[in-house]
DNA sequence: AAGCTGAAATTGACAGTGTCAATATAAGGC
DNA sequence: GCCTTATATTGACACTGTCAATTTCAGCTT
């Protein structure tokens, strides 16, 4: 690692943290294979060797992107406590971790910059799912008596945290009418509205 | 437009629609400023003298989006329905434009592509956002004693269509437990879960 | 211990990209 | 009918991702 070989020894784990640090520090226009290259100490065409092209590494940038999402998710989250508290927690990391570090937040929901069928990408993914779906099983609200409730559920909390964080880093939801700051709380705090059965 | 003149005559429009047209067939990986100016049967560096760069373009192609995206919200809204069929028919509207035309969509929320801080694509964008904001003004929920409740129920109206459209054109929401099809209505019908006032 | 094999790096080339400067064209006002 | 000026063209530049050919060297076989 310290060593400056021929050979690097760890190039592909090299190239997904520089490029996940370059994507963080200067944002996807100036994000290119090449400066990535540079960045590991390394010649333009060496990541050939670990990534088939631009769109793999990019796919491996983004599965590193959702185990640290799963941290921040996980970061706040208190051990005894109420689930309502528990799935605030989690909301408040995922809305964390998108506004900090928004292009990685991006690239990880991108389409058209890499490969969703992925398979190390669909695990991270899974992962990150998991977490907000084992907090929110169990929640109760209208439908609740509805075959797919628990599936339902999960689906409408991640959709909600999901667009939050999205139209926020995009940022729609900027100004209230009152001219206050960035809602976050505003509706993070529907939740409770939410009551948990038994 | 039918002219082959020296002079396009109408070439800002026509680079608009041809490139939204190549991004909707192609994606954004075939896109290119080139092949947009090809299609308008121009050479490559006549949209300088209409766009400063290419994500002036873009961003124009994503205000162009919004117009589109308010037109399939306003479509299959009834004229004298209750609000919360207005509601529910807005919301499919949003995230039937989101599947119909993925790429676009994408483009829109992106600020990686184009700039959010440009004066016509944020009135656009107003306007869109406009929509859901009327319809969804006065929606009774827990809150909605506290000050700032019709702005945070339209937050959450947004945030909600937004990331259920995103997270399903992203392929995350695909299958369901019992491994039904796409659950567009199955969150959709959380809204009926709110009732309006008077 | 010497040699071989193959993975991993380098260099060089290629087509394609956005952008800019210089030039050519023609439409419209005086 | 000229002249200004907006609009389009051509040519060039640096940069990109990708590929082929070559060089380097680590580890196994004998």
């Amino acid at each position: 690692m310290t060593q400056r070989n021929y050979h690097h020894g760890d190039l592909r784990n090299t190239l997904i943290a520089q490029g996940v640090a370059l994507l963080e520090e200067a944002g996807l226009a100036k994000l290119s294979l090449r400066a990535i290259a540079a960045r590991a100490g390394v010649s333009h065409a060496a990541p050939k060797n670990h990534f088939a092209n631009l769109r793999s590494l990019l796919t491996a940038m983004a599965a590193e992107g959702y185990r640290r999402h799963v941290a921040f998710m996980r970061a706040g989250l208190p051990r005894r406590a109420s689930r309502t508290a528990k799935l605030a927690a989690a909301m408040q990391g995922y809305v964390r971790f998108a506004r900090e570090h928004p292009h990685l937040f991006a690239l990880m929901f991108s389409s058209d910059l890499c490969d969703l069928d992925d398979p190390e990408l669909q695990a991270a993914g899974a992962e990150s799912y998991g977490v907000l779906r084992e907090i929110s099983a169990g929640l109760d609200w209208d439908k609740a008596d509805q075959p797919d409730a628990d599936f339902r559920a999960e689906t409408m909390i991640w959709s909600l945290v999901h667009g939050f964080a999205q139209l926020s880093n995009s940022g729609m939801l900027s100004t209230a009418p009152d001219g206050s700051a960035q809602p976050v709380l505003s509706v993070l705090d529907v939740v409770p509205a939410f009551k948990y059965r038994q």
